[in-house]
DNA sequence: ACCTGAACACCGTTCAAGT
DNA sequence: ACCTGAACACCGTTCAAGT
């Protein structure tokens, strides 16, 4: 059985989706594929430049909805909410693509993106407005995320109580940040 | 040679700061208690009950200049300064402190503290304010100060460029989040 | 109460060798 | 190009037994 990179990391994705994070091992991954765990050297250097490409795979996989005519504060809620439903989709997807970020190995789309809608934003001083805000954005959007992924998980194993408030919370948030995006750039 | 819980806690700190997070297994602190593996078993009940009771301490050392009588936003970020000074003296000390917390077994004072300080902002309708924008300002802190701390580590490793902007990014993206609650505060 | 010794079921990674 | 087999240096946790 000889396989591509590409169906490596669908697979991994498939993996992880089942079986969460932790379970989501080389040598797992390797009896997943019916292939010995050192196979998987020769298509990825390191089981993190692995896991960099499942990350990048997950948020590939949902669309973020193009919209350049919007409003700079719009287009920025609208790149939240699409990160939050992309590593929503898949088992710890918000854990696993928030540390590939922040180990700066990829997933790097979501950053990028509200960089330049930031950049939208008429600000006679800009600074490093942008970049900061991106970073605080994403903060929020990735720890709330992986927050909300925990309870789940929690829920579903058998917790009946605490069900998760959804979106609303997020919004709740995240309009919290906006606001002071807002007043820093009318200042 | 025999241990309290306390003496096995401060050990467990020194292995930290000394030599990260990755190397704060169970068998290593038995080597450098000069005890087997399984003897921790017996002060904790998990590596994760040993791993929260660091956390505490990590807190526990830093103090909290308590300013009973200024306003809620200046309690506020006196807060996060403490929780951004406390989780940085000690190394890998943001990310620890925030794993523990996100699975809610321990270092709940910043949360506990921060959900004070907001309700004393006067809101006409507060809602769920004070706790979901306790939580957001600690996604924000928890987030910077591990970020930061991966910087100084891979700087401290060898590389020599990019050294950490320090307290200036945290200050501005705690005063966005600042900024976003009394917009809401004065609503 | 606190610890040992041995075991169980795992990890990531390397590397010579095979096809 | 892709994989095997074997090894190296590790993990967390359990449990009977010792003092």
């Amino acid at each position: 059985m000889r396989y591509h990179r590409e169906t490596v990391v669908a697979r991994a994705v498939e993996v992880l989706d089942r079986f969460g994070l932790a379970d989501l091992s080389m040598r797992r991954l390797g009896t997943e594929l019916g292939v010995q765990p050192s196979a998987l050297y020769h298509h990825f250097p390191s089981k993190q430049a692995l896991l960099a490409a499942v990350a990048d795979e997950i948020l590939a996989r949902t669309h973020l909805p193009a919209d350049p005519g919007a409003p700079w504060d719009e287009q920025v809620a609208g790149i939240c909410a699409w990160v939050r439903d992309a590593t929503l989709a898949y088992r710890d997807g918000a854990e696993l693509v928030a540390t590939v970020w922040s180990f700066g190995l990829g997933a790097s789309t979501p950053y990028e993106a509200l960089v330049a809608a930031l950049h939208l934003a008429p600000s006679a001083e800009r600074g490093d407005l942008p970049e900061i805000g991106a970073r605080t954005l994403l903060h929020f959007v990735f720890g709330h995320a992986t927050d909300e992924q925990a309870q789940l998980q929690a829920a579903s194993a058998g917790a009946i109580d605490d069900l998760p408030r959804g979106g609303a919370d997020f919004a709740v948030g995240l309009g919290i940040i906006l606001d002071g995006l807002r007043a820093r750039v009318r200042a």
